[in-house]
DNA sequence: ATGAAAGCGCTAACAT
DNA sequence: ATGTTAGCGCTTTCAT
């Protein structure tokens, strides 16, 4: 019992005893076993972090600002890739719960809603990026895409505009929900519509084949708004070998503002979305909820146009 | 204990006793304690994977092999990012140790030899990416950055390039050096040497900040070879600012191909590494390490030299 | 200031 | 086929 007290800087202990104990400890390079110290107490000091696909560059940035947010107030992160798979959503924050982690942070959740709130609520804190969710069962962390691409719709509109297509990402996206609907709120202020619309998987390939079936449809357009950056650098290789001039022909915008936008030719405009702040964020809101202390449960962070070269 | 037996399908159950069991464990939503059990077992099945910097692309995607092969065998990943600071590598790899991972994989580790070796001893099994270690003390998977480099530089001589300059990375990185000597093998069969040198952080930045120093350097050069993509591709922004034709005055070779090395203008040649198969591979050497079946200590991976634009 | 007892949830070893 | 005992390493509670 002393030693435990003093290995926890408790106090109560002679300074010869704590010098000891110390000593002692030392020599034998003693380390404090997690499993004992979980078993007996209820925290774990361990959060658990859920996302989409660790391989799409966004969410590496997010998962590096909770990690530094995290580390700086002594919790040890989980990192769990579900590969775009609902299922192992589930299962991975069962997992989690076994684990006994303090709470999860879930970034772009691909669970229909009530199977997500029953996946959830089991665990004693929850935030969730880009999802709402009461708050009583999780925090929120939101990113305004529908303001945000009505914003850069109008945007389009007064630049000339006027066939536009989107090519959204996957279904169960409720940020993508948000992304159409933020579009076609700019759409109706003009009395425009949609033109074309495809939905695909949120990487390269997936930008890649719905420009091709767009093309294939003969559908003219002249704007081409994109889920995410991925899918409109896929796009943008398609537009370019079909000999379309972007911006000229066709005007291109993406979402996230991945380190790759900058990079293609032209580069990309796109919806700048701080990503590790959010990450950052996420974890601030998420150890506040441990702790009791449920400051505030929705965070609504707004995005940023940024145009480059394909408006 | 009968609960325990039928939880942990081991059988010696009534078929009757089984139902009662699965039945009550149901209506209670039983979950296992993962410390309890890790407690009295000796086993987590938890793995830890220690990478540099979770934001340069290429790691998550050897985290993500790693965590599929690791899945698959029942084993989950705790990840942990070390943001390119070697203090923090040995204070993680000790971290990990607290709790109790069955091993862990360290990519591209970046403290120096003793202390390495003294972080990594005391866990069960460990296997190094592109880092040699004593069979003992860890298994390593590595990637013949020399033979591929010096491969890649004898094709720059072939094409009549003379005075090739290289901008290194980390100090601490053996791949690092590996590289740096794969390029002086293929200069010396030549006579040749490097005519400049620089060293800086494997990002953008620091590709820029080096090629602006090259430049301001006033040497003469006419191919650049960098440590990785990241590198290469913020030299490729300054070169072009500079007026400079790449490849007309100057060829440029990054390393690692990631996924913006293709889609850079003109796209980047590079030295292609299968990322995810690296994760995969550490992964099932790690688990064998840790089921005491050690076929194999080392395995070694050829690069493939990619030539797109820039060479 | 220090220590003894008990228990967190689980399983290995040993009965019955 | 089923149950009992004990102990993993720690901390909380209650003495001394």
């Amino acid at each position: 019992m002393t030693a435990s007290r003093v290995m926890n800087g408790r106090g109560g202990a002679s300074e010869e005893t704590r010098a000891r104990v110390l000593a002692a400890a030392a020599s034998l390079a003693y380390r404090p076993n997690t499993f004992a110290k979980g078993l007996k107490g209820d925290r774990s000091y361990t959060i658990g972090i859920v996302v989409p696909d660790i391989g799409n560059p966004f969410f590496p940035e997010v998962i590096k600002g909770a990690e530094l947010a995290a580390r700086a107030r002594g919790f040890t992160l989980l990192t769990c890739n579900v590969v775009e798979d609902p299922e192992r959503e589930a299962e991975v924050l069962a997992t989690l719960l076994d684990r006994r982690v303090d709470g999860v942070i879930v970034c772009s959740a691909r669970l229909e809603d009530k199977r997500l709130q029953q996946a959830i609520e089991p665990h004693r804190a929850a935030v969730l990026i880009n999802r709402p969710m009461p708050r009583r069962v999780a925090g929120t962390i939101e990113i305004d895409f529908r303001t945000g691409l009505a914003e850069a719709t109008r945007r389009l509109i007064a630049r000339g505009r006027r066939r536009i297509a989107y090519i959204g990402g996957p279904p169960t996206s409720y940020s993508g929900r948000m992304r159409r609907a933020g579009i076609l709120d700019a759409l109706a202020e003009h009395g425009l519509e949609l033109v074309a619309e495809e939905a695909t998987t949120p990487d390269l390939e997936g930008g890649v084949d719905a420009a091709r079936r767009l093309a294939g449809s003969g559908t003219t357009v002249d704007a081409v708004i994109c889920y995410n950056d991925l899918i409109a650098i896929g796009a943008l290789s398609v537009l370019r070998d079909a000999g379309l001039a972007v911006p000229g022909d066709i005007a291109l915008l993406g979402c996230d503002d991945i380190l790759a936008a900058r990079l293609v030719n032209p580069p990309l405009s796109t919806i700048h979305v701080a990503k590790q702040d959010l990450g950052d964020a996420a974890m601030r809101m998420l150890i506040d909820r441990i702790e009791g202390r449920s400051l505030q449960h929705s965070i609504v962070i707004e995005p940023e146009l940024v145009e480059r070269g394909t408006t």
